[in-house]
DNA sequence: TCGCGATTAATGTATAGACAAATCTACCAT
DNA sequence: ATGGTAGATTTGTCTATACATTAATCGCGA
């Protein structure tokens, strides 16, 4: 058996419905009828079926049956990877030079920052990521020390790149990006070479391991030298 | 039964995964041990592993065993859900203003214009986003006539947004976006009523329906009064 | 006609067992 | 030591069956 039953039977009609041959609402056949034609248990089709329904590419009522879903298009996988590795593939160098870092506690007048550090204290960190020796991104991190305590004795942090480290380190399992176009400062243009108010793009992140606050990150990228690209499959 | 076994099992151990309880490459009772401590058919154990399997969380290895899979960093789910429902979810109303189309046949130099075309002609359209009647962004779009054959008699395609006749019409079932960060040229800063070179963010987007390609678009947003939004779950 | 309860058709969950496929382990012959 | 082969173990697939759950539908009575 080169390839399961199940399988087939699933990218069957998979594929008629990417085709567009079952539109969507279109009735899908019922378990019987389908473990008649194909000639096996119910439990086998039911397989197939509840594979396409985790893949969102079907809906299945109780008494009404099986229909193509409508497709929800509001949702796509954008790829992130982490910065080096993604230089790295675009056949450049990469290098993480420090800016500056410190351990302090938050301020009482930043909610945000309050919550990160949730009582402890916060590790703020500044760092320029450079392709090729040319400036890519300005970031600046804060880390929560309660959440990620080895921080202290973590003397290759800077060695590598503050965002490698941490995923290494402490794994998130849930995260918020936000993403949108700002003119770099002063600051930001010295830093990264670039004329003043030059477009780029922001990229902020927070990052939870379960329900505790684990690392705020704004990353500033150079405009023209840097985008994202996310693709897409079927929904989900 | 409230909640089924299975997805007890699985929910138990997603659970232990994402706490850290269990980590990457830790070893997950055999199938038969499993169904001793829930009391149950191997089955239903089997459901439960199967589906962390497709979310990603586990290895299995015949004769090997289960093991905690290492968590591949490099993808997150973006929310891009429409434009529209997008603007009218933070409680303003959506407008769109159309500028001006076209039928026209595809560049021949345009290597990218011939691919979309396919052969046939493109449907050229450009028209601005309003939120509370305040320009939001600026789309360019180019649709391939054999692939949305009916968008000939389209006579409501402006009225709501291409990009949502485009949904209800022909569902994409592949798509590539790409954002980037711009400053905006002196014809796009006077269409959005903002100063020129001010920073805009940039999102591009190709969708194929099977390995035909639809259309092409590229929205430029007005940098500060938008933002894209992806959050990263488990599971999925 | 309008509700309301009973019927029934579909999916959802679970069982117990069988055999296939992969691959790790141990042993055996060279 | 080396290489190959024969188990043994674990997952992968499939069957046949049973009962639970949901909801569309039908028939009945007001």
């Amino acid at each position: 058996m080169r390839q399961p039953l199940h399988e087939r039977i699933r990218s069957d009609f998979e594929a008629r419905i990417l085709s567009g041959e079952l539109a969507p609402g279109d009735r899908i056949p019922i378990e019987q009828d389908l473990m008649q034609h194909y000639g096996c248990a119910r439990m086998t089709v039911n397989k197939a079926l509840s594979a396409l329904l985790s893949a969102g590419l079907i809906d299945r009522r109780k008494r009404a049956g099986t229909f193509v879903a409508r497709p929800r298009m509001h949702s796509m996988v954008l790829d992130v990877p982490d910065l080096p590795s993604q230089i790295r593939e675009r056949g450049q160098v990469y290098a993480y030079f420090p800016i500056g870092h410190r351990l302090r506690p938050p301020a009482p007048s930043r909610d945000d920052e309050m919550r990160l550090a949730g009582g402890g204290d916060l590790f703020e960190l500044e760092g320029l990521h450079l392709a090729d020796d040319i400036p890519l991104a300005l970031e600046y991190r804060l880390i929560s020390v309660l959440a990620v305590p080895d921080i202290g004795d973590a003397t290759d942090i800077e060695a590598i790149s503050p965002g490698s480290w941490l995923l290494k380190h402490v794994p998130w399992t849930e995260a918020e990006t936000r993403i949108s176009a700002l003119e770099a400062t002063a600051e930001e243009a010295r830093l990264l070479r670039i004329p003043q108010r030059s477009a780029c793009l922001c990229v902020e992140r927070r990052t939870w391991r379960g329900s505790d606050r684990i690392t705020y990150v704004r990353q500033v990228f150079v405009g023209n030298s840097y985008d994202l690209v996310a693709r897409f499959g079927a929904t989900r």
